[in-house]
DNA sequence: GTCTATATCATGATAGAC
DNA sequence: GTCTATCATGATATAGAC
């Protein structure tokens, strides 16, 4: 089944996103993924210490090649423009379009990803440290101190909240359950292959709309 | 423990709510919510089928009682305003600020349905049914037309798209986890009691800009 | 160090007595 | 409707072979 010459290591890395892409995390079975593998049932124990670690390292690997793609974009568009500040468009491209980017990939990596993420931001206590590791957390950083500076006017905490909420509308836009569950009305629908290839254009249009919103009174009042 | 006037299926669902509120649907097991309910193990079977349809019992109430409640705040809208168009800003209020209002009920009710409610949209193969249920498609679509009538000069396509994009964004703004998750950088943070009092101005207004974000050429031209 | 065979323990589901 | 007993499947732990 599996090529022989891989490690145990790899061959399970491989085989357990391909299967948790497949039918989600919880309905993928530890037998089931080292079965795949042709490696022994103990062997995730061994090499990962549980089911959760499997995963946790498969975010993480994917986590840290999104972000480092992200930040060779950002690096680029700062490059290009000597000095004069960003466009806040650009700065979502290189963080949000990176990311959109992903769901091209083959093996299932991107959407598996995708989902596998936001799945632990919505299930208490678990796989937090993924998303709060140190390396996360400096980028995202970077990219929220490059919105500070393009958007000089708009206080600082209201642009962390929004970026949130675009975090939210992406990632939700993204899991490929959510797309066309909530809305499968016959008379907006289109064709399909047009529909994916719009959805970047379409969410990043979005995300600009929100992200420069104005500001009601109340919010500018309390700080 | 538990009040014994109360019949099992009472008793089930109230527990049940809370523990998976707490712990999430994975690592809440049937014997601890039948133990808290003082009930026999088997009793969940019974009276509901499996562990699943529980949930699906749970999500379908809240999904029906917060249905009832937007419609009637569109009803309301509509009632007032005779005729004349309603704003984005008001049909916004009516769908997704009746939803974030539910953050504010007792026994964790209101956090564990958008996390549930979350779970769903991005599990496989899970839950689809409590969501795409025809009387949820029902209030959807009411509001989708609303949306329609007051921006007539936004193609239906992206209207549709747009809401979409809304849902996501209150969703994951609201789920408890990813709050406090994605920024706990220090400089920007406030006292969390002004945090929660504002996210629904900021998410209102978030929304609407998103909502209403000037299209591009590019999807103007492809309808 | 790496892998395997086997044992243990928790879980959801279910059958059948009452 | 409720109970006890039991099953099937899952994750995990350990002992020991190579």
């Amino acid at each position: 089944m599996y090529p022989q010459d891989k490690k145990t290591y790899e061959k399970l890395m491989d085989c357990a996103e391909k299967i948790f892409a497949e039918k989600g995390y919880d309905k993928a079975s530890v037998r089931e993924i080292t079965a795949a593998a042709n490696v022994n049932l103990a062997s995730i124990h061994y090499h990962f210490g549980s089911k959760e670690n499997l995963l946790q390292e498969l975010l993480n690997r994917k986590l840290e090649w999104l972000n480092q793609q992200r930040l060779i974009a950002l690096k680029t568009l700062e490059n290009k423009s000597k000095n004069k500040p960003l466009k806040p468009s650009q700065i979502l491209e290189a963080f949000f379009g990176t990311l959109l980017d992903m769901l091209d990939e083959k093996n299932y990596g991107g959407e598996m990803f995708l989902r596998l993420l936001g799945r632990s931001t919505l299930e208490p206590n678990c796989l937090i440290s993924s998303i709060s590791s140190g390396k996360n957390n400096a980028v995202t950083e970077k990219f929220r101190d490059a919105l500070f500076k393009a958007l000089p006017n708009v206080p600082k905490n209201e642009i962390v909240w929004r970026f949130h909420f675009m975090v939210g509308a992406t990632s939700y836009a993204i899991s490929g359950s959510g797309l066309n569950k909530l809305f499968v009305t016959a008379e907006v629908s289109e064709d399909k292959s047009v529909s994916k290839k719009l959805l970047k254009k379409r969410l990043m249009s979005f995300l600009l709309g929100g992200l420069r919103s104005p500001m009601n009174s109340f919010l500018i009042g309390n700080k």
